[in-house]
DNA sequence: ATAACATTCAAACGTTCGTTTTAACCGGAC
DNA sequence: GTCCGGTTAAAACGAACGTTTGAATGTTAT
């Protein structure tokens, strides 16, 4: 019978994944051996080898488990915006953008929380294959985006307009995955992080306030 | 004698320091090689640990030698700025505070460019080494310039100040380390990031506008 | 020239890496 | 029972890792 058992359906390849996101985020891609990461998991050493081919393999894995549930999240959360009106202002969008992030963030009982550090650190990642297997995955969402912003702020010019959707950007992923910065600029506890609702507020409260920065008068020199 | 010789001072050094210094950036501190990082550099396999001792004291001395003058001139801005009048404005705070690595990252004829890349990673890296290091490496500049944007922004409470300064840290550090994401969000010529200038006006708007963001009457929970 | 020193070099060290192999195990189908 | 696909187990593979060694080489002071 080709009817998969449903007894712990692939309690192996979670129990791997689990280990992989902490452990990446832990030490980094090449930092984590196999050994290290089998041994945590609890399965034998030629598992992940079965079960997902490599450690690049797994390394896929590992974003896909998360990355596409939260960009459908993403536009998903979009388009119930757009649903109700078909312009939704920025500040509207912005949090549609940034909650399924911290979602991810907040949830505490999940390894989510491992996840987004990791993420974090993915925009930067050395790893040629890492980062357009990432880009690949937010291509949609950000088309989507991108279209939403331009006409809710029609008067913004293109190119003004894509460096402050990255300057967004940058703000919302160094926030998901920083560790200790924020302690080193000031004595702040650091179960604030966890508030999920306030850190929402705040970050919607600055993005919204930098997307909708005054237009200076650029003063370009001539080509 | 030990007075040391002015002649080709240290060539070796340089060399390891900036191969590793595009290498580091390029495939990570794990993901390179001892063996390729000396015959990028031209040298002995032996030479890293001669010089250095070993590869862990070269990842420190890559980030010293710019991370050090870097602070040191954070600084000099914001004393240039407040021999000119007692409490400069948020804005100009924040010029003083990201021109030092904006000019790094334009940087064309030396690697300051391959520098600022790497050193967008650091603030997620897995090492907790390489963490403290940076932490204390930028620990001075923080509190001088905590110091100075509570000057500015009397009204602010504190906590609000430094999750502001947090999302305005993260938005520098992925602006100097991100590579390909700007190209991903919307077609944005390369060529662009390296006008310094047009960057800096960007940058300093996004961030004098989200710093300023009115403030909302935050909602708290009762614990 | 020669002694003392700093640096470079080729080779090898022991360890750990990701992966493969081969046998054992186990639950259902017949 | 017997067979069989899916999974786990222990052991071994060759390759690559960071580091060390000891001799060779260049450089400087006497």
């Amino acid at each position: 019978m080709n009817l998969r058992a449903v007894k712990p359906q692939h309690e192996t390849r979670t129990r791997i994944l689990d280990a992989a996101e902490e452990l990446f985020m832990q030490h980094g891609f090449e930092g984590t051996s196999m050994r290290l990461l089998t041994t945590k998991a609890g399965v034998n050493l030629a598992a992940v080898n079965y079960h997902f081919g490599s450690k690049d393999a797994l390394v896929e894995a590992v974003f896909r488990r998360r990355l596409d549930p939260m960009n459908v999240a993403r536009i998903a959360e979009l388009d119930k915006l757009e649903a109700v009106e078909a312009a939704p202002s920025p500040e509207a969008i912005i949090r549609a953008f940034i909650t399924p992030g911290l979602r991810l963030m907040a949830d505490g009982k999940d390894g989510g929380r491992n996840f987004t550090r990791l993420l974090g650190r993915t925009y930067t990642e050395p790893h040629k294959q890492v980062r357009q297997l990432i880009g690949q995955m937010y291509a949609p969402a950000m088309q989507r985006y991108k279209a939403a912003l331009e006409r809710a702020l029609p008067q913004m010019p293109r190119d003004e307009l894509v460096w402050r959707m990255h300057f967004m950007f940058g703000t919302l992923a160094y926030t998901l995955a920083a560790t200790d910065t924020v302690q080193l600029i000031a004595g702040c506890k650091p179960e604030d992080r966890y508030d999920a609702h306030l850190l929402e507020e705040r970050l919607t409260a600055f993005l919204a306030a930098g997307l909708n920065a005054p237009l200076k008068t650029v003063i370009r020199k001539a080509a």
